[in-house]
DNA sequence: CCTTGACTCTCCCATCGCCGGAGACTGGAT
DNA sequence: ATCCAGTCTCCGGCGATGGGAGAGTCAAGG
């Protein structure tokens, strides 16, 4: 029998790890002490905690540990957990790599320009309730008529609303004949009335970025937005969203310019699209 | 301004995180009222949450992002930092690879064999003190009376000695003619003396199994082990060590039978190889 | 046999980036 | 004035250890 720190040496496991495992129910020494509650192991014990560390290597948690020890896991039953765990370490993996290349796209960003003006992240966006209208509208600029049919389609219900936006549903870029819909964001349900629709958003994942300040300089963010997309290896997979943040309902006008959110819902490049 | 809420649905970042940036001196609202403690958001502000989450996606610490967004950080240094980072994500894409062929490995195991007889595993092992003596023998089985050598040699230093350990230095495997050193780990430094040699085995990476009874069947724990490391793209990388832990000093022989740990220095084929 | 010194015991606290809940208080709408 | 949703602080927990305090134990040497 060996005292805990000999098992510690041969093993090369630390006594606190040992000891943690002992309370764990995961390896409980062969002989415990009563009097001195000294723990002894069997060298025996080694090729048990060789399968503990084993397992361990393969990223299960000491729980699925435990259960994978007990007597009635069948081999089946194991190649089970170790499909599963391949599966989640493969996941794993592509998302290290997704990270790392937008890390390496940023890197060659700060090198060509020596400064960050944008940030893109990635958001997932979760559904959201809207009251819109959607027209064709002559150029972008005109956009902002529609917010005053909004407003006087709901009425009172305006109360309810939260942030303005324009969603562009051209799948490419127009000049002219832009099919736009524009509305407010809902807190809560309301009834759909004279022209105004409300309907959900659907969830999506989305490239973002916040432009500070003038309209006019609105494109500088959509080029690096886009940029990023491309050099990140996504495709724009539905309508873009813009959001005024600048009037967001509770905010007060105070002296802060116009603060506005792009969004570009996205999947990786080869994956299949789902929404329309 | 926005109370946190709203904020937080803007964002999409959690009420509970955005208290806790706060906390951590990373995201302070731009204005918290005195009296109520209610903390108010500029959506100016929602660019700098960007920029956190932006450099939270490359797996930096809370800390290091709150170095990162001081003022006093220059283009050159934030290269430095992701560049930094990225050595770290590589390294740990290296890492996750290596680990999931480890599994992939294990998975073709149990698929041919519907059992796991052996577990393989990689141990550091650390340096350590040695006192022995190393001669060519007829065979493997001859190895036994080097022991007697050694204990001889050391006289009443045998007190300080700990596993009984072999070492095969051949390069290839031989019947006969084995370049083999016998002797014992040490826990404490120990006079050389009578032909046995005290020197340190250098510190190395190892994969290791357990076999538990007679040597007879040895040859299976090595043929396991031997698999296991062109499986998983490993070279040997040194001379291998068997522990014979079954008469270990503080073990009482009770009636366990032998127990016996099979260490190989390997490193990933490829690498340089270091060790002689 | 007793002292010493190395070892071991339990218990508590810290890590990191949050999440959950309790209990008290606030703000804005009715 | 009342109500409810929102917000506040404080406390605890997660997972797998590591660090350290303070008390007890083991084995060898004097």
């Amino acid at each position: 029998m060996l005292k805990i720190g000999d098992f510690s040496a041969l093993a090369q496991v630390s006594i606190k790890t040992l000891r943690y495992y002992d309370q764990a129910g995961l390896l409980t020494p062969a002989h415990v002490d009563e009097q001195s509650g000294y723990r002894y192991y069997s060298v025996r014990q080694l090729a048990q905690l060789h399968r503990i560390l084993a397992l361990r290597d393969f990223e299960f948690s000491l729980e699925e540990i435990a259960e994978l020890l007990s007597e009635d896991v069948t081999a089946e039953q194991m190649r089970g957990m170790l499909l599963l765990q391949q599966k989640e370490l493969e996941q794993r993996m592509r998302d290290e790599g997704d990270r790392l290349s937008r890390l390496n796209s940023r890197i060659r960003v700060i090198e060509r320009e020596n400064e960050m003006e944008y940030e893109v992240i990635l958001k997932n966006l979760p559904k959201q309730k809207i009251a819109s209208v959607r027209e064709v509208v002559a150029a972008y600029t005109a956009v902002g008529s529609l917010y005053g049919k909004v407003a006087n389609g709901l009425g009172p219900a305006m109360a309810n609303v939260t942030v303005p936006v324009a969603i562009w549903h051209d799948h490419e870029y127009k000049e002219k004949d832009v099919d736009a819909e524009a509305g407010f964001y809902l807190r809560h349900d309301v009834a759909a009335a004279d022209g105004v629709t409300v309907h959900d958003l659907p969830e999506t994942t989305a490239a973002a970025v916040i432009h500070n300040g003038s309209y006019h300089r609105l494109r500088e963010a959509y080029d690096a937005l886009l940029k990023w997309i491309a050099s990140n290896d996504y495709q724009i997979a539905g309508p873009i969203r813009e959001l005024y943040l600048h009037t967001a309902k509770p905010v007060r006008q105070d002296d802060e310019t116009y603060v506005t959110e792009i969004q570009v819902p996205v999947v990786k490049a080869g994956a299949a699209v789902h929404a329309g």
